[in-house]
DNA sequence: TACTTTAATCAGAGAATCTGACTAGAACAA
DNA sequence: TTGTTCTAGTCAGATTCTCTGATTAAAGTA
């Protein structure tokens, strides 16, 4: 089976569980929008380098971030340091489905520990960050 | 750094990287496309069975094999078990496909086992086929 | 100051996806 | 066998996400 596929699985069923958990908590989000939201900084981001870590064009993360803005999940605020630009804050509304997904993942963290072990989960995480190393545009 | 991050960073890299292959050997499809063209099995996978494995609804399905078939990589014959179903099965044009992407795919993971070294990469595919058991729905 | 670059937006279009309704054939129960 | 129900696939229409290209305004630079 090949690697590809063997990481998208359950990439997939991460995806799916947390944004689940977040819509049944009541914040009406789309998977898309979630992945712009999750990458705003707490000082708030520039929507440049959202575009950039969400692997999107800026009009594709405006367009989200104009959603996320009309739904009440985030602000968009002057940037004291370039007049040009704006920074995207989260709202008071949206920091309450921080926790939400947090709890979620560390659900689903369990749950594969208890099938993988305590031991293979440890070297799960080791080897995937070192793939970050290489594989991650961002860093 | 939340483990559906960590699935999903190299994942995308081989996504890009196996489809930029392919493309570059002159085999114009979509990532979309692709997704459903991968699970066409050698004797011919009916629709919706297709639709099922890509996790997509049968009409996305449909509307993806529409144009794999004027792109001439799949063709649909009728089902001999089944006079409502039909078979999509792959063209000889799209089996030159494979192999590049196979050669992509061996590529990827002769890297990444520099990278993390043998015993590692061997860990993390024991890992990651092992989640398939909990997290693959089509099993 | 004039030129170049950068942050964001506007306009328009294409791709992928969905929900709902429908047709034809298969399966099954009476 | 006949009617009912289920299944495979399609049609119609809409929404969501994404892109390319052009534009505006502010910053940086020669």
């Amino acid at each position: 089976m090949n690697i590809g596929l063997l990481l998208f699985i359950p990439n997939r069923d991460v995806e799916n569980r947390v944004l689940a958990a977040v819509n049944a908590a009541g914040f009406e989000v789309t998977q898309a929008q979630a992945r712009v939201l999750m990458r705003v900084d707490p000082e708030g981001t520039r929507l440049t380098v959202l575009a950039e870590a969400a692997q999107v064009t800026k009009q594709t993360a405006g367009f989200l971030v104009d959603q996320l803005e009309k739904a009440g999940y985030v602000e968009r605020v002057p940037d004291p340091a370039d007049g040009r630009a704006r920074l995207v804050r989260v709202t008071e509304k949206a920091l309450g489905a921080v926790p939400v997904a947090n709890e979620e993942l560390a659900r689903i963290e369990a749950e594969w520990e208890r099938h993988l072990g305590k031991r293979r989960m440890g070297q799960l995480r080791e080897a995937l960050e070192m793939l970050g190393e290489i594989t991650d545009p961002y860093r």
